[in-house]
DNA sequence: AGCGTATAGTTTGACATCAAACTAAATGCC
DNA sequence: GGCATTTAGTTTGATGTCAAACTATACGCT
C-alpha cells in the first residue's frame, strides 16, 4: 500500500537528479526532502536558523553551565541596573511570568540582588551582585566566540543589513 | 537603596537624549532599555525576530484553528508522500519524540493517514488524506498572507539574500 | 478619606520541546 | 539459523513558555 519512499517514483520520474544522498541536513534515507513553499518562506527559515543558533550557543555556553536564556537576562540587568521584572521581560521578549522562576534562581544563587523600589512597593529593582558580574563576564566571553562563528558565516559586510532586517521584523510585524 | 530607575541618573547624566518614552518595543516606564552587546548580536536578534514572526503567524492562522508548527508538518507530508516520522522530524528541525503526539492528533482528526511500510515494519508512511489536503490549502492561503507581510517589511530585493543567510546558519553552524 | 481601577509580580494549568530509556523490528555476522 | 547491533517510533521526566487568574500595592476621582 505504502509507496515505498526508498524507491519513490519521483526519483526515476519527475525528479531526475538521481542524487539521493547528501546526508547533512533535512533529508535522509536516500530521498532529498521537498520543502515546497517552505523553502522560500521567511518564517520557516527563521525558525530553523534560530533553532540551529540556539543549539550551537547551548553547546558553547554549557562549558560554564549557564543556559542561553539566562545570558540575555544577566546582560540586560547589568546594562540597566535597577530594572524591574516587567521591563526585563519586555526587553527580553518573554512573558513576565516566565521570568519569575529565572529571577528566583539567580537570586538564590547569589548572582542577582532584588530589592523593592522605594516609591512603588510592588516593583522590584534588579541588580547584579559582584558574583553575578563575574559570571556574566565569563558568559560574555563564550558568547563572543559564538558570535564570531556566526559572523564568519554571514560575512562582516552582510551582517549589519541582516541584523537590521531582524530588528525590523521584531519591531514592526503586524 | 534601589536606584529608582524612573529618575535614574543616566537620564540626566551620561544618556543625554532626554527622550524617555517611545512605548513600542523593548522599553517601558520612561527609560529606554540599554541592550549592550545584545543589540549587535545575531543570536539575540534571531530569537526576537523569530518570536515576533511566530506570534504574528499564530494570529493569522488561528482563523483556521491550526498552530504554526502543524503547518510545516502538513506541508512536508504533502510534498513528500510516504515520508517517515524520522525523516519528517529531521526536515522539520524537531526531535522525533516531539512528533509522536502531533502525528497522533493529525491521524485522529483524519488529516493524515499512517501505514506501515511494506519492506520495514518499523517505519510509518505518512500521507495526507483528502481532508488533510483541504485543510492544508486553507492554511497555505493564510500563510501566504503572512509571508506577504514579511516580504513587504523586508523588501523583495533583500529577501533572497536574507533567506540565503538564514539557510546558511541553519545548515553550517558549528 | 474611600472606592474603583490599573499595575507588578506570582501562581496555576496547558502545552511544546528535548533527551534518555525503552520496545519492536531489521540487519549483520558467525 | 541465532545472537549482537542498529534503527523507527514511543514513553517518560525535566524544562521553558504562555495565558489567565490571583494578590498586593498604587493611583485617581469624588
Amino acid at each position: 500500500m505504502c509507496p515505498l519512499r526508498k524507491r519513490d517514483t519521483r526519483v526515476h520520474g519527475t525528479n531526475g537528479t538521481g542524487g539521493r544522498r547528501r546526508g547533512k541536513n533535512g533529508e535522509a534515507f536516500g530521498l532529498p526532502i521537498n520543502f515546497g513553499p517552505l523553502a522560500h518562506w521567511v518564517g520557516f527559515n527563521l525558525r530553523m536558523a534560530q533553532e540551529a543558533a540556539f543549539q550551537a550557543f547551548s553547546r558553547h555556553s554549557q562549558e560554564i553551565g549557564e543556559s542561553p536564556g539566562r545570558f540575555a537576562t544577566l546582560t540586560l540587568i547589568a546594562r540597566n541596573p535597577g530594572i524591574s521584572q516587567t521591563e526585563l521581560s519586555l526587553a527580553n521578549g518573554r512573558d513576565k511570568s516566565s521570568l519569575t522562576p529565572v529571577v528566583e534562581d539567580l537570586v538564590r544563587r547569589g548572582l542577582v540582588e532584588r530589592t523593592r523600589m522605594d516609591t512603588d512597593r510592588r516593583t522590584y529593582c534588579l541588580n547584579l551582585t559582584s558574583a553575578g558580574k563575574k559570571v556574566l563576564t565569563n558568559m560574555t566571553r563564550c558568547a563572543r566566540r559564538h558570535e564570531r562563528n556566526l559572523d564568519q558565516l554571514i560575512g562582516e559586510r552582510e551582517r549589519k543589513k541582516f541584523i537590521r532586517i531582524l530588528k525590523k521584523i521584531a519591531a514592526e510585524i503586524e
